[in-house]
DNA sequence: TAGATTGTTAATCGATTAACAATC
DNA sequence: TAGATTGTTAATCGATTAACAATC
């Protein structure tokens, strides 16, 4: 069991998860390291490792209890209680992240969004209430909000992410194409989508047949 | 200049083309390695290195010129021609992408959209048609297209996928919370949002005041 | 008990950082 | 020329892989 756990291993947690998750509903009841290796396309030796940074969680001769090892994942990623989100920004992303529908079952849940377009204040996405933007930091301190999810546009990005941090969010997930200038006691998370779209334009452009 | 390009390397690619865009609009004309480390939050030797993965775009003495340095990064990206995507899938994260701005200026662009609901067929989202599903191939083939955009549920990803690739699709961006199955000749670069979602509730969940 | 597979230590590999000669 | 900064080699650090004793 490690004192420090790198960013790879995190990194890697969420995907453990999701075949985690999977197996079980196809009714797997147990699997050893080489049967997920293969699965995820890792090596046993890899998981074996990243497992045991939390602690032994198999049973030599035997492997993993899928349903146990599910659920410490799930524990270690911080899903024993629901965190509410406030949306900044409630535009085509905004919009999009609203309606997601996978949050759900993440114990995640957008509970007010918050926009300067007036047009849209008052109106719902998906049942999410529109709010006008001066409202966002009475609303984080008075419902205790965990997690601000900033969806406006580049030039808006910091000045949010400096709103939400005074009114105490301490984690927040960017989707403005900049990096976020935060003190220390706040993670953020980018989705960086430009990002990720010239990354496979590089593969693209390198491939053999490109 | 290295053989092989490490993956860590092309991941920052981007990265660097946006802060460079960025100096350039403010009209910086040089700069150096530490200065841009100082501004990325790298170091100064990890730059210069990447940088010469690709070869010497600077000058001893004088640094790198910003608008030289940009356009090179955009030419090592595949930015020196304009490519064409499909997007499956016209639910909420497929209208968020079609409208989504900012890859005009990364000379992409979405000029075809299909899905399998037939009360969205024949509609456009921002200028762009919905097709219906039974149109792809014949689509992808007859227009060329570089790159599909996967924003299906999750069960329809694999099988999108599939046909993409028959239709001769080399690069896929994956929304689908799943990992793809496929060849070799394929590149996929995956956005997953609950993933990424949970790599925040895990800083959240493990830090000081957490 | 014998077989299987983990937990964990050691070895390897790759990426980052440091150092410095080359050179603008 | 002197000063600055790159390009590049060497050193360090960290992550992955291999190996094997522990043990179910």
């Amino acid at each position: 069991m490690k004192k420090t756990v790198s960013d790879a291993v995190i990194r890697r947690l969420p995907s453990y998860y999701r075949y985690l998750i999977s197996l079980e509903e196809q009714g797997v009841v147990r699997i050893s390291s080489h049967e997920l290796a293969e699965l995820m396309g890792l090596t046993a030796s890899q998981i074996r490792q990243d497992i045991n940074c939390f602690g032994g969680f198999g049973q030599q001769g035997y492997g993993y209890n899928v349903k146990e090892l599910r659920t410490k994942i799930g524990e270690i990623l911080g899903m024993t209680r629901c965190f509410d989100m406030v949306l900044v920004g409630a535009g085509h992303i905004g919009q999009a992240i609203a309606k997601y529908p996978y949050f759900r079952d993440l114990g995640l849940r957008v509970v007010a969004a918050f926009d300067t377009d007036a047009s849209l204040v008052g109106h719902e996405m998906e049942g999410v209430p529109i709010r006008g933007i001066s409202e966002l930091e009475g609303y984080v301190t008075e419902h205790k909000i965990d997690i601000g999810i900033i969806a406006v546009p580049a030039a808006a990005a910091q000045e949010t992410a400096e709103r939400l941090a005074r009114a105490g969010i301490r984690a927040m997930w960017n989707f403005a194409p900049i990096d976020l200038q935060v003190g220390e006691s706040v993670s953020v998370v980018n989705v960086h989508l430009s990002d990720s779209l010239l990354v496979l334009l590089y593969h693209l452009s390198h491939s053999k047949n490109g």
